[in-house]
DNA sequence: GTCTATACACCGATAGAC
DNA sequence: GTCTATCGGTGTATAGAC
């Protein structure tokens, strides 16, 4: 797996190819056989595998510690552009459709639901409950790190964007100031 | 070019072969290169075809012609929304990195620049000349487009959420509401 | 069980005959 | 300009050694 990752990042997701990850385990590709069925099955591991680190990252980034709803979305939008930021390859894999054929499993997704789910619930705790409003968040912090990704790899354009978008966000869902004597 | 635009919509981009295109216009994979310098320049080709394709339907659109910011930025948000969502390989090729290792020409991205030019200019008739709004503005409609496909292809999910993210940038960029007398 | 050796069908690309 | 033949690469499958 880790082997797997390392290709990915260096070479590029969709150019890991199953005689180069052997190569790093001291193996020949078709032994890869007797552990994964296939390809696919390694990308779908390594699914599973990134969605389980964001989540151990966004839990011990504990933004839910912060006072104030748009300090703790901040802070959750934050942790979810840096760490997809910080790994082309993994974010291909995680949230994109870039590899031609893959749909990860249904136990593939469990973390990648959880994920969101801390998310849904996060926004319930300021009463933000619609489905649509949920979209329209991911939505947008997705276009943030796309468009940072595809057109300033490495730079900061959009991401000096978070903060700005987030507070966007919220006034569009009508959250109050986290400080109740400012005024926007 | 159409033989090849076929296949990538049936097949998919990536699974976009020489000897398949070839087949559909009567040839043997090695004569296209006769034509085509490598698999590349076929989709060096596509990318500038795509982006002019957009530039006629954007300029034929008419969101000029419409009264009120909100109403242009409204109905030109709508047009490249439904554009891109209309052909999942075309996105793909148009706006995101897919292809591995395939980096537009300069001469394909003429098209592509005179589409962002036209858009920079409609903001700047409303007074928007930050390059950050502009950055802002291309993230967020980018956004859906990617969410919608990935997540809800042939939905519209995020497709109804068009309308609604444009009047919340307008706010945050401090358009005024079209109609004078109303108040948001 | 675990791995190797071998094979197959496909890919992009090139060389050279016509 | 188009062909055939071919090269080195890929994912994948399977037979068989240990």
């Amino acid at each position: 797996m880790s082997a797997a990752w390392a290709v990915a990042r260096e070479q590029g997701l969709a150019q890991l190819t199953l005689r180069e990850v052997a190569a790093r385990v001291g193996m020949r590709a078709p032994s890869l056989y007797t552990h994964f069925a296939s390809k696919h099955a390694i990308y779908d591991a390594m699914f599973a595998d990134a969605w389980t680190q964001y989540l151990e990252v966004d839990e011990a980034a504990g933004a839910d510690e912060l006072v104030g709803a748009r300090a703790v979305l901040r802070h959750s939008a934050r942790t979810f552009f840096d760490f997809a930021v910080a790994d082309l390859a993994r974010h291909q894999l995680m949230n994109q459709r870039t590899i031609p054929g893959f749909e990860p499993s249904a136990e593939a997704y469990g973390p990648a639901v959880a994920v969101l789910d801390r998310f849904r619930s996060q926004l319930a705790g300021f009463g933000i409950t619609n489905e649509e409003d949920v979209a329209l968040a991911t939505a947008i912090i997705g276009g943030l790190v796309d468009q940072q990704l595809a057109n300033d790899p490495g730079g900061d354009r959009w991401s000096r964007l978070v903060d700005r978008v987030v507070d966007m966000l919220a006034d569009n869902l009508g959250l109050p100031p986290d400080n109740p004597e400012e005024t926007s």
